[in-house]
DNA sequence: TTGTTATTGCAACATTGTTGCATTTTATTT
DNA sequence: AAATAAAATGCAACAATGTTGCAATAACAA
């Protein structure tokens, strides 16, 4: 497997993504990078940290992609099989970790990945 | 409401839609058109039948989007409560319409749409 | 400290989606 | 059948997002 190396860049990501309550978007943490870095490092640095399951990407329904950090409960190689809510007043994405969704397939599928967004109104708007 | 009018765009895209058993994305049914509309035509086309709630947009994992047609099997108004299969091979997205997931989020959220797309090899190319 | 190579910055490009506005087309009304 | 209102289209221009090549830089193992 190809080395990796720590970097500012990435260890600033990676806190960004990490003390984020909620799934962040490549401008978004451009934007609160304030220029430490390139746009194009961004994209490559996300990719790395896909790559290496420190953060998992989401896809909103509008087609927006955010990223968020991965709490690794489970032991070794944890699955990213829980929902995530898309609220559609604020645009935030949240990661509700604790709800499995459960599903049944044709068995000639192989599953690989899954990726269930929701969306609605957040708890926060909706007061 | 809005009136709505019947064109040849229109009537060509949903019949594409309709009649392929994958999803399809813009650019592919830009390609199948060959040059009978414009490219902003087919946007807004496409706005217009998902709002008309006779196609529904599916969202890859990857952040591509796609459009596939609604199989009216409920009487009124469908759900599309179901689950999208994405092919990590082939790239076609095939709609599950029978294969509805469960999950129960806490009650403060309100659900308004649900995207599950499930990312894999499918039947065919696992052969 | 040195050498290897992963990582970055920059520039250029590709793809995807949006908006404004003048023109055309649909379908209703006269 | 002609007139009409507004829905739909085409075009041009723009914005956002993501990708690639390549030379320069920085991380880290020896």
């Amino acid at each position: 497997m190809k080395q990796t190396r720590n970097t500012t860049a990435k260890t600033e990501i990676l806190k960004l993504i990490s003390q984020s309550t909620v799934a962040l978007s490549h401008s978004e943490i451009q934007n609160n990078l304030d220029g430490l870095c390139d746009r194009v490092t961004i994209y490559r640095v996300l990719d790395r940290l896909v790559e290496e399951d420190l953060v998992h990407k989401v896809v909103n329904i509008d087609g927006g992609v955010k990223y968020a950090s991965c709490n690794h409960k489970e032991a070794v190689h944890h699955s990213h099989n829980h929902i995530h809510f898309s609220c559609e007043e604020c645009h935030t994405v949240t990661c509700l970790e604790d709800v499995k969704p459960s599903f049944e397939l044709p068995k000639r599928y192989q599953v690989k990945e899954v990726n269930f967004t929701v969306s609605g109104i957040c708890p926060e708007c909706s007061s």
